[in-house]
DNA sequence: GTTTATGCAAATTCTTTGCAATACT
DNA sequence: AGTATTGCAAAGAATTTGCATAAAC
C-alpha cells in the first residue's frame, strides 16, 4: 500500500494522518495475516510500543481495525465432552457479550462446517459470536 | 460433579487423579463458561499457580481440555475492509495452523452464520479453524 | 527408592500508564 | 498558544521456569 492510499485511510477515519500512523496502517495492510501487537511492533522497530498500543487503541475506536480472537482477550479452557483423541466431536458455539465480558456456551447450536481450500486439514473450530447478551440488551 | 467421576475422566486420559487435579477438573466441570487459567487459579485459591498452569498444560495433552480463542494466544488486529460504524461486513473465516503457528486468512471463506437464542444480538463473528496447513501437512 | 507432583520464588513476556518533550494547527 | 502525539521509563498483569520439598507408586 502507497504512502497515499494510508492517509486517505486514516482521514476516512478521522484520524490524523502522523508519520507513524501512516506506517502502521502500511504494515497492517501488507501483512499476510493479523498481527498481534508486539508483531507489528517489531516490524515497524522505529516505533516505541507504547506508541504502536495508542495508534491501535486508536484504530480500534475509530474501527479501523478488529480484534480477532476476541475481546475476552485470553485463553480459556473448558472439558472436552468427546473422549476421542485429535478431535472433539462436540464444537458448539460461544457467544461473547461485548459489554459484560462473559463467554456463554451455546450449547445446542453446532459450528457450521465449511469446505476448507486444499491441503489445509481442520482438526477443530472456534466459532466465537460477539455482541450482546440477552441481561446486557435489555 | 463428584469425585468419583472426576478420577474415571483422569483415568481415562492417562493422567494420574491427584487431590489437586481432581478438584479442577471439578471446577471445570461445574463452571457455566470456559475459564481462564487466572479465573481457575482464583475459583480453587487453595492451588498454586504453578500447579494449575501445569495440569492445565498437561490436561491439554492429554486431550481432557481443549482450549478456545486458539492456540496464537493472543489478540490480533488487521484492517477492517468494510467502512461502516459498528460492523464489519467482512468477516471471513481464519485458519490456525497448530504446528507454525501461522494464522491464515481465508477471505473467500465467508463465516456461516447461525440462528441466535432470543434475547442475543449478534455483531460479528470471530471463525478460527484450527488443524494443519499446507506446509506443515507434507 | 525412584519417579512424579507440588509450592514458592523469581524470570519472562505482554500490556498499559505517567510524564516530560516534541510536533502540529 | 494550545492541543495532540510521541518516547522513555516504569508499573501491572499473565505466563512460564528452577529448584527444593513432599507425595505417590
Amino acid at each position: 500500500m502507497d504512502e497515499a492510499k494510508s492517509i486517505e485511510i486514516l482521514l476516512e477515519h478521522d484520524i490524523r494522518p502522523t508519520a507513524n500512523r501512516i506506517v502502521l496502517i502500511k504494515t497492517l495492510a501488507e501483512a499476510e495475516y493479523p498481527l498481534t501487537m508486539t508483531e507489528l511492533e517489531d516490524l515497524v522497530d522505529t516505533i516505541d510500543k507504547s506508541n504502536v498500543f495508542r495508534a491501535l487503541t486508536l484504530f480500534r475506536e475509530h474501527h479501523l481495525v478488529h480484534v480477532l480472537q476476541d475481546g475476552a482477550e485470553a485463553v480459556r479452557y473448558e472439558l472436552c465432552h468427546s473422549h476421542e483423541e485429535g478431535h472433539d466431536d462436540d464444537i458448539h458455539a460461544h457467544f461473547y457479550c461485548e459489554k459484560c465480558g462473559q463467554i456463554f456456551c451455546l450449547n445446542n447450536i453446532p459450528v457450521p462446517k465449511v469446505a476448507l481450500p486444499e491441503g489445509y486439514q481442520m482438526n477443530t473450530i472456534n466459532y466465537l459470536i460477539k455482541g450482546i447478551c440477552p441481561k446486557c440488551g435489555g
